[in-house]
DNA sequence: GCAATAATTAGAATAATTCTAAAAAAGGGC
DNA sequence: GCCCTTTTTTAGAATTATTCTAATTATTGC
């Protein structure tokens, strides 16, 4: 419920720099991703945010996760149809997608294999992203 | 409309493999796909499909779709929340979305970094498949 | 503190996809 | 080729994540 001071000038820093006001439940929705760094989705995101603020609306909590993409504080993670997903993790990293736990596992990335990625890319193409996303099985459902 | 005989007896062996029948519609489904290699949604391979079986449904379109990715003679691309793409192209390969023109684009991967991927993986985590996404500007959409 | 603007809210609307149950088609044995 | 069983197709209803709408509330700059 508590969003650290640093994260909280990171917050209204971002929110100013793209002309957009700070409000409670933005703040509320950005602690509630970094509390616990996992996954959630919009639903989990909702439940999880009404604990701390009861009235927050499902709306709001789509605009709010909106807000923060923008401002490049959190990242969507899609995996096929299923719900979007949300991320606090900034670094460079992939998504695991454990087809047997449904966990999704950050999977860091060297630089360099991002540098590389972007260097196949055919005269002409300029990529801001690259998503990556690995669909197997994780370390703890392996027999 | 017209499958031609190696990719009717690819479909074929597919099918029966993986113990499915072949109809006309998979057929022509995957004419379909085979005959004008772009990455159409599901609606756009309805269109393309009525031209030459006009009384094909499309909740058939998405039957057939999945079997054809079931037997994996064809990927699903999926594009954040956007409706999901069906593409032909089976070779090692990774997706450029243009986000001026909406284009998607085949990128050819070495498979040497497709390795190099599965090789940063953690002690215990097996991928039986990585999707990779670029997100940018193609070289028709460059000043 | 006031006006102007932006954000939140509840609930309706949307859109891709999946489900359902009935009709049609395939494949195997004769 | 014909019957039987199983699979597939079909039309339309249902689902579900997400977005939209219009009214209310909050925030910011003065």
């Amino acid at each position: 419920m508590n969003l650290a001071p640093e994260y909280k000038a990171r917050l209204d820093e971002a929110l100013e720099h793209s002309g957009q006001r700070s409000t409670k439940q933005r703040e509320h929705i950005f602690s509630v991703l970094l509390e616990k760094r996992d996954h959630p989705t919009a639903d989990e995101v909702y439940a999880r945010a009404r604990e701390g603020m009861p009235s927050i609306s499902l709306a709001t909590v789509y605009n709010c996760l909106e807000t923060l993409i923008e401002t490049s504080l959190i990242r969507q993670v899609n995996f096929e149809r299923e719900p979007t997903r949300y991320c606090p993790n900034l670094t460079n990293h992939a998504h695991f997608y454990c087809r047997e736990s449904g966990e999704i596992v950050d999977i860091e990335l060297p630089d360099e294999l991002i540098g590389q990625l972007m260097a196949v890319l055919p005269e002409g193409f300029s990529a801001s992203h690259i998503d990556i996303a690995y669909d197997g099985k994780c370390n703890c459902c392996h027999d």
